[in-house]
RNA sequence: GGCCCCGUGGUGUAGCUGGCCUAACACGCCACCCUGUCAAGGUGGAGAUCGGCGGUUCGAAUCCGCUCGGGGUCGCCA
């Protein structure tokens, strides 16, 4: 292969194949350097050894496929080149083979010559065969195929789910496929394979492992793709104790030998009550500190009305010290410091500095002596430091505010690069209650276990009870999460009961579930972990579109292939599909 | 659905406080020269009317509006 080629190699007459990375034609004697996915190696065409070869690499272009024969040799001294790992070497080609032309790039190919994302997408296959990309793919294959042998040897089996399943209206949306033999009627892809590895369990296969192709029908990010790759687990006879140890081991190796990294384990725990108060996230990122500080009591009474009125609304104040933060302008800080807490859902963004022994800013004024004495006391103020406050519910103000803290972390470079935090995030809530329409549903799903000490609490407070599901978090980002799940029919009837459903609703969505719970279910628990994600934070990528081969855009299109299409009525009828006119197509309504 | 950023030859950029832009530079492409380069070098050449539409103006790549496309993000993602 290219890249192997070594000084050990000297003398030996080999066969190559690949692209042209480069070619430096001196009007007779010429050099190619020949790319395979391991590799450069330098080509050289020497008119007096190969006229012919030589006639070939002059007409020859960049990433045209070409095979060689040649002869590997030393560089003359002096003509090394210590950049290249084949440096010391080069193939003297006899005969040379145009195996393909290429037309002239739409873009280039090194790492270094990166195009707009949509000409990348567009010609993703060039994009491929960037050295980058090929080392991402690679590393990914080598995380899953690691994640599947240490699956094996922990005893677990993998198993496959369908892809076509009943759409349920829980959840994300779906993508709906129509049934062709059952007009009027759908199957759905699978948003995670969960009822299945469940009901794998009370089959009787003990250790579920599913390297799970899942899809979900909603606006795409950074880190989200219409359809994605989680690595699937569920146990049964186990706790959270046996979970946890079975993924930091699975991850943790299949880390190593995708990145080459080792991972301290166990992880760290943290529940989801401390996440929020200390750093304003569900997800937090712990590679450094400057967490919030909730300062409610200080300001209880306080003259600042946006502060006390929080307060007297049952909401609370929470404050953050940015060392430094005294060189910050009151634009900034009115300006897209202001601006993050707003998209977070805070009302304002109140802000004090601490300069000469005093504090100065607008709130000031409205401060007594005593309670900025408490403030500097309870968050250690030194001078040079900008304290920023937001104040109104326990979660709005603490979400905005850690949506400060981060910011605040690019702005002063507080994060340690090369530093991989992960920990588990432990006692999610078990219920939420939804702001559109007050009414509570399930945070995980409606099978998750509430923490035993929080049983009595389903029917009187739901919205305080904790759960036994978990999230696997690093560096700000949630890789995964999973949960023990209920199996006694009477427990499962109370839940349903606090979500308001009756037992016909929920026998009608899962009711096969229910039926299987009646034959002896073993108790169990799973977890689901985003493969994307984790591949795209070990190999250092900001988009899960880095680790994967053939990404849609933002907008849930695929420029290479110009999909999503339009379809044929004839193929539309032989499903008993007929669909609505476009919105912007219809004939314009009444203004 | 909301907010923010971007859109100039094949690619990446400059120009964008309006006229000197009949749009510049690098890479790539084409032709010729060149036997030790490795971001090879030299000479010459082709290639964009500045995403699209509309407006302001004597005059727009440069200002405004709409629109399309790309990216980020909030909502959404049990």
């Amino acid at each position: 292969m290219c890249g192997t080629v070594t000084r050990a190699d000297e003398g030996r007459r080999v066969i190559l194949a690949g692209w042209v990375n480069h070619r430096r034609d001196h009007g007779g004697l010429t050099f190619l350097d020949l790319r395979d996915h391991t590799g450069l190696v330098q080509l050289v065409f020497n008119p007096t050894h190969s006229g012919e070869a030589q006639r070939v690499a002059e007409r020859a272009r960049l990433e045209w496929v070409l095979r060689v024969e040649g002869t590997v040799g030393r560089r003359p001294p002096g003509n090394e080149n210590p950049n290249l790992p084949t440096g010391e070497i080069e193939v003297t080609v006899e005969s040379c083979e145009v195996l393909a032309q290429a037309d002239a790039m739409p873009m280039g190919v090194a790492d270094d010559a990166l195009a707009e994302e949509r000409v990348r997408l567009q010609y993703r296959y060039l994009d491929l065969r960037r050295p980058r990309m090929q080392r991402n793919l690679r590393a990914r294959h080598r995380f899953v195929k690691t994640l599947r042998d240490v699956g094996d040897e922990l005893g677990f089996t993998e198993i496959e789910t369908p892809t076509m399943i009943p759409s349920t209206p829980e959840g994300a949306r779906d993508f709906i496929v129509p049934s062709r033999l059952w007009p009027g009627h759908v199957w759905a892809l699978p948003q995670s394979p969960q009822l299945y590895k469940q009901l794998s369990m009370v089959g009787g296969v003990d250790r579920y492992l599913q390297i799970a192709r899942c899809w979900r029908d909603e606006d795409l990010r950074a880190d989200r793709q219409f359809e994605f790759t989680q690595l699937d687990l569920e146990m049964s006879f186990v706790d959270e104790d046996e979970i946890f140890e079975v993924l930091e081991t699975m991850i943790s190796r299949a880390w190593e030998s995708a990145f080459g990294m080792t991972l301290a384990t166990p992880w760290p725990r943290l529940p989801y009550a401390d996440a929020m108060r200390r750093y304003g996230s569900d997800k937090p990122d712990t590679r450094f500190g400057h967490e919030l500080t909730d300062v409610t009591a200080i300001f209880e009474h306080c003259q600042f009305r946006v502060f006390a009125g929080a307060i007297a609304a049952g909401g609370v104040v929470e404050a953050l010290r940015v060392p430094g933060g005294g060189e910050l302008t009151r634009g900034e800080l009115e300006g897209e410091w202001l601006q993050v807490a707003r998209t977070y859902g805070a009302q304002g963004l109140a802000y004090l500095w601490r300069r000469g022994g005093d504090y100065e800013g607008s709130i000031t004024k409205f401060l007594s002596v005593s309670e900025l004495a408490q403030l500097t006391a309870a968050l250690g103020v030194v001078d040079g430091d900008c304290i920023c406050f937001t104040a109104g519910t326990q979660r709005v103000a603490a979400t905005a505010l850690g949506a400060v803290r981060m910011h605040a972390a690019r702005r002063f470079g507080w994060i340690p690069e090369g530093q991989f935090d992960f920990l588990w995030v432990t006692e999610f809530p078990l219920f939420e209650k939804d702001p559109d329409d007050g009414r509570i549903k399930a945070v995980h799903h409606p099978f998750t276990q509430p923490h035993p000490d929080d049983w009595p609490l389903v029917r009187t407070a739901p919205e305080r009870v904790r759960s036994r599901a978990y999230d696997i978090v690093c560096n700000g980002v949630e890789l995964g999460s999973g949960s023990l799940r209920i199996t006694r029919p009477e427990q499962q009837a109370a839940i349903f009961e606090a979500l308001g459903l009756t037992l016909a609703e929920a026998e009608t969505k899962f009711g096969f579930l229910l039926t299987a719970f009646r034959y002896g279910p073993p108790p169990h628990g799973g977890f689901a972990a985003g493969i994307d994600r984790i591949v795209m934070l070990g190999l250092g990528e900001n988009s899960i579109r880095e680790v994967i081969a053939f990404p849609k855009t933002q907008t849930g299109a695929d420029p290479m292939t110009g999909s999503p299409t339009p379809v044929a009525p004839e193929q539309l009828a032989e499903v008993g599909l007929r669909l609505a006119p476009k919105a912007g197509s219809s004939a314009p309504g009444p203004t």
